[in-house]
DNA sequence: CAAATTTACTAAACACTGTTTACAAACCAA
DNA sequence: TTGGTTTGTAAACAGTGTTTAGTAAATTTG
């Protein structure tokens, strides 16, 4: 009975379908344009036929939040790869800001907007952000067992180093540094700066 | 002529209306179903009524976000008033995390959301924050000037404690912080300690 | 004071949004 | 082929920001 495994196939293209569709929204125009009806015409469907295939617009963003992880995770392994501990927390670092920078729309769904967060309620957990976070954890306990940073805590540090690069891009994204009365490029080389005298200043 | 006076003196007070009435939707609902709508509702007028006084929502938003910063400055000149300024360096750290948390609907609206910064463009600057931002500098430079933190320029200095500051908020209200798994009187511990981690992280 | 004009306001519409419902067509099993 | 399930959609509902046309009150003018 080869039909059941063929329509569950057939099931999972269609998901995998709307999820790009969404994701081609997010990168061609953003959050705020992506709407149900916007994707549904991308992939040449009706808006009422992505129902059946996600329970509303929060379960399918989450869907395409697990999709960006994934890109972000599949970043971290090509670009920090270095063996010292110290030097890959560095390449973490600049890396997570070039992506937040250069993906600001993908940055939004993944970091700022509450929309895909709705899910995640009560015992249910949020597993997409689980192993970018926890190869920075990883990567925190190797320095301070090596004494190379001014941590005790891996979960805190990462928490902190985390919270400077997302303040920095967030920040920027939302156009809060605006304050600074700074061209584009002063402000790219400031945030830069800034995570440059950060990992100086946790560096023992 | 008094007749001019009044008029313009009732075109503020129905100004200051709306943004009372905005303001309170804020609070009570959070940003997102604060609809011009339900704003009209709230102060009995129509909705057609708030575009006599404001070009569009985001011109609305954005007065709004100025009554958020002032109560903000408000806050500081009430609880940062150390004469030591690493002292109040701490206190508006600790104040700004406060404020963070209890008011997350009006740091949504003052930091994160989009919508306000849309009638700042080109030329035209940010002014809400200035204030704010200025005193953070001011207390940084005289850190810097007495040698008590680790950093050479107070501007730089400033927009990496701010980053801190709001990277900790905002992973927080946007619910990111959950990958840490952790109860919420524990998240709540936790960015208290990387607050005061970092602030010793800094300290001469 | 009466007439003309300007001002202040709103009902209704437009073009969107997420989502649901009723229905049609295709597919599959008997 | 009949009957039932699956798959998809048009249309509607309730909401959004915003604009337009029109009314009623306030003010100025003759």
């Amino acid at each position: 009975m080869g039909i059941a495994e063929r329509k569950e196939r057939e099931r999972l293209e269609m998901r995998e379908r709307i999820i790009q569709g969404a994701l081609q929204m997010f990168l061609e125009e953003g959050y705020e344009k992506t709407s149900i009806r916007n994707i549904a015409e991308k992939i040449e469907y009706s808006p009422a036929t992505i129902y059946l295939y996600y329970k509303d617009k929060d379960e399918l963003l989450y869907e395409v939040q697990k999709q960006c992880f994934d890109m972000l995770a599949e970043i971290f392994q090509k670009e920090a790869t270095a063996h010292d501990p110290f030097t890959r927390l560095e390449q973490i670092c600049y890396t997570y800001i070039k992506f937040g920078r250069e993906n600001a729309q993908l940055y939004d769904l993944m970091f700022i907007i509450k929309a895909p967060m709705n899910v995640v309620v009560e015992q249910k957990l949020w597993t997409n952000g689980h192993d970018a976070f926890g190869f920075l954890v990883h990567t925190l306990r190797q320095c301070i067992e090596q004494k190379q940073v001014r941590f005790k805590d891996p979960i805190t540090a990462a928490l902190q180093v985390w919270a400077m690069g997302h303040g920095l891009i967030a920040l920027d994204i939302r156009c809060r540094i605006k304050v600074l009365e700074m061209t584009e490029e002063q402000v790219q080389c400031t945030i830069h700066d800034s995570i440059k005298e950060y990992l100086e200043l946790i560096k023992y």
